[in-house]
DNA sequence: GTAACGCAGATAGGATACAATATACAACAT
DNA sequence: ATGTTGTATATTGTATCCTATCTGCGTTAC
């Protein structure tokens, strides 16, 4: 028996796939804020009925990603400023403990994979991207902690946040600030010094916030709009 | 128009019934870790089909408390000790942030309400009550930090716990040891003291993660055994 | 003209029916 | 006796159909 196979029970059922692509949409930003998702459009879009879209709504909403309303349907949730603001200070205040945790157990292999996300997100020309190797890089950092827990509940809170990030990443200096923070905390875990990684953390975490801040106060006030 | 009524659109979809009635049975501990749950015996008891079953069960696994495995049905999802300990620590982190927020915000009635239940605690002969008596103490303060998302958090951790806990609290001192210790964090709220607060809160869920831990260890080593 | 009413189309919720897969057990070959 | 294979049954996944509810627009009463 030579046989090289793949595990065939793992091909997810159409709800997960369907979950997964809508989820995507929503943190990307693909799906704005407020828009009705229609199951039977959805359904169409994959192929499938509109059974496994209902249960994929029903997860999104767990995740507080949508809003389900009897017999009007979903839409995609918001974020108010105040809301946005405490999701951040959540950010800070995990991010911070797991990376006092992870430092110490970060291996060389780990440095070199969050260095190469980081090169490759300062060289990247599509801001497409910029999000998602910006979630890459902190991933990976956090994930040496080994504290699960922490780590998918920042991943949680990461999707809540993740297209006023990348909104933000775009219309402002964003990805040269986030590349330079990017750097300092990995030179601080590379050298091994926690406290420092924590701290860097925090404050790349606050300064987004801030920079979103005046951004939505900008947009809010009528320079933004198109 | 003198008429007051309630607000009929709020009536829960089955799926949302069938979803708060198993995430409770779960988070009690009548329902018990590995026990598979089967969609049409659900169904049944509900007096339902099996489409809002699934959607409960898919919410369910959003939350954690349940795995769902293709073709093969979901189970009731245990933990580990090293898993239940890296929520303890989770929650310590957060309930003291969130404790320390609160403290300020606090009237006195929020002080009377966490009192009164305080007591009730105290007084209370039903074993079965504890749990949800002790999640309303909890649950009282923190809502006066007007930190939502937090809050949110922590009764998700502790969803994962509770079955635990409540288990503890049975089979060992733990009714007396918690009462004692509400009363104390309940006291420095009372006098304003946030710092205080928030380390006797650590406190408690730390003395609740050891008791749960030594208890966890005795039924390994075969002494629990009925 | 305005506001209430009613109807029609659209959309979500749920039940039933069918397909896909897993599991247990019996029959069979060795 | 043991291991393999076929088959029956249980259970999950999905499609289709029906029902309940919402929404928008035209009608009508005042």
């Amino acid at each position: 028996m030579a046989l090289t196979g793949i595990d065939v029970s793992q091909t997810a059922s159409a709800a997960r796939i369907v979950f997964e692509a809508l989820r995507k949409a929503i943190v990307t930003g693909e799906l704005k804020d407020g828009d009705p998702l229609r199951q039977d459009a959805i359904a169409q879009v994959f192929n499938t009925s509109r059974i496994p879209v209902r249960e994929a709504l029903a997860m999104l909403e767990q995740q507080g990603l949508v809003r389900n309303q009897r017999y009007k349907g979903a839409v995609v949730t918001g974020l108010s400023i105040e809301e946005a603001g405490e999701i951040f200070e959540f950010r800070c205040l995990v991010e911070a403990h797991v990376m006092r945790a992870a430092v110490p157990r970060m291996t060389p292999e780990i440095i070199a994979t969050a260095h190469a996300i980081c090169e490759e997100f300062a060289v990247e020309q599509d801001p497409m991207r910029w999000g998602d190797l910006n979630r890459a890089f902190h991933g990976t950092l956090l994930a040496a902690s080994g504290l699960p827990f922490h780590v998918s509940t920042l991943d949680s809170a990461m999707d809540r946040l993740d297209r006023y990030l990348r909104a933000q990443l775009l219309l402002t200096d964003g990805q040269n600030r986030a590349n330079g923070e990017h750097r300092a905390i990995l030179a601080a875990c590379a050298r091994g010094d926690a406290d420092a990684a924590a701290e860097l953390a925090v404050a790349h975490v606050r300064g987004a916030n801030a920079a979103l801040r005046v951004h939505l106060a900008r947009i809010k006030a009528g320079f933004g709009q198109s």
